[in-house]
DNA sequence: AATCGACCTGTCAAC
DNA sequence: ATTGCCAGGTCGATT
């Protein structure tokens, strides 16, 4: 049976592009709750699915290392209870013509180049923004490589209507168990089986609401049953990536007239898919970030995000850092997140001493793979001691 | 335009 | 071991 593979293995097995760790680091942006289907498998080594290949990644000083692994069950021997298997799935068949090694490697290479958007130079950016703005400069220094993906548009769309009232860690389960569920099944690697992320036909089909009700979905799962259906009632299998090619505004309010979809998560959807760098989602994390960072008081002690605000906080950001605004909120987002509040006790220090908590994870089970555990509870200690000092001497 | 409550359920931190 | 709040929101009804 197929196995992860591991740079310190085989070299054979990978290839290879430049690119610097200040522009790209995996760790913080395959994690960091941008895309939900990366897990770490080995240290240092990433293991997905993108373009619908099952891929291995990992970086050195200057380098970005690939493995894709290859498609084990090209023709399935499993029955394929989806009866209706409309025309319009031309994923199936490639590489039957003669592809050599070296035209194969080139093609992957680029798929990497666009999924990492790696013509975006992070440190200009970083630079620039960081020059006018102060809070960001200090945060950025600890948290270079923190880029936005270009996702596929439906992944990226369904996926965040999982994200509604929930969890990192509980949507990670979810789109893995949405894929297991509906998706057509890769390969297996050291029993652990990767599927890529369903059609919109095969969330559109009446079932898929129960079945993703069973799956411990919630209400989520109507939405996106509703929201496949109505897409491709009403527009098309090819609508979403249309968006692409349409302004940013636009798009967004074609998105949020979906079920599931509001404000967030459209922008979600426009940011990380639709080439829409200027969206700024503006989540909880964001919001607090503006008040408690840039002392945001545009807001007048207000209990919830209203359009209003919600609108408001994205043009700040915007004003502040132009046209490139949602990479910059995405940097900060991340550092927001407890599961690296510990990057920033150690500032730049390279490697923290590896509390061998990396092997355990690597596992099956989904729920070893939290990272967060470590340090959390003294972090929290912390945290809390910051914001009671304030108003009580202790 | 702003506020409120309901909505599913797993995780995490506090009893 | 158990409990209770809450999480990268959205929707519909009210004021």
């Amino acid at each position: 049976m197929a196995s992860h593979v591991v740079l310190t293995s085989g070299a054979k097995l990978w290839r290879s592009l430049p690119c610097l760790t200040s522009e790209l680091r995996l760790d913080l942006t395959l994690a960091c709750g941008q895309s939900f289907r990366w897990r770490e498998t080995a240290e240092g080594h990433w293991t997905g699915v993108m373009g619908g290949r099952v891929w291995t990644l990992t970086q050195t000083d200057d380098r970005l290392w690939y493995h894709v692994y290859t498609n084990q069950k090209k023709r399935r021997g499993r029955e394929n209870r989806a009866e209706e298997q409309p025309e319009g799935v031309p994923n199936v068949e490639e590489e039957a013509p003669a592809v050599t090694d070296e035209q194969q490697s080139t093609m992957e290479a680029e798929m990497l180049r666009e999924y990492f958007q790696l013509h975006v130079k992070m440190e200009d950016l970083c630079r620039h923004w960081g020059a006018a703005d102060r809070h960001f400069k200090n945060t950025a220094d600890v948290f270079t490589g923190v880029r936005m993906l270009r996702q596929d548009p439906t992944e990226c769309l369904f996926s965040f209507i999982c994200t509604s009232n929930n969890h990192i860690s509980r949507i990670q389960g979810m789109v893995e168990r949405l894929c297991q569920a509906l998706g057509v099944p890769l390969c297996q690697l050291d029993q652990t089986p990767y599927h890529d992320f369903p059609t919109l036909s095969a969330l559109a089909d009446s079932s898929v609401e129960a079945r993703l009700r069973d799956l411990g979905f919630g209400y989520r799962a109507r939405y996106l049953q509703q929201s496949a259906k109505m897409i491709l009632d009403t527009h098309g299998s090819q609508w979403i990536e249309g968006l692409r090619r349409v302004p940013y505004l636009e798009a967004r309010e074609a998105l949020r007239t979906l079920p599931g979809v509001g404000a967030k998560v459209a922008d979600c959807v426009c940011l990380m898919s639709l080439d829409k760098p200027e969206a700024v989602p503006v989540d909880t994390h964001v919001w607090q970030i503006a008040k408690r960072d840039y002392k945001y008081a545009a807001d007048n002690g207000q209990k919830s995000l209203t359009d209003k605000l919600y609108k408001d906080i994205g043009d700040f950001f915007r004003k502040l850092w132009g046209p490139y605004a949602g990479w910059g909120q995405s940097v900060l987002f991340c550092a927001d997140l407890k599961k690296f509040q510990n990057l920033k006790e150690m500032g730049h220090v390279k490697q923290p001493k590896k509390e061998k908590e990396t092997h355990k994870r690597c596992k099956k089970t989904k729920k070893d793979f939290d990272g967060n555990k470590i340090k959390t509870e003294s972090e929290y200690r912390k945290k809390a001691k910051i914001s009671v000092k304030k108003e009580s001497t202790l």
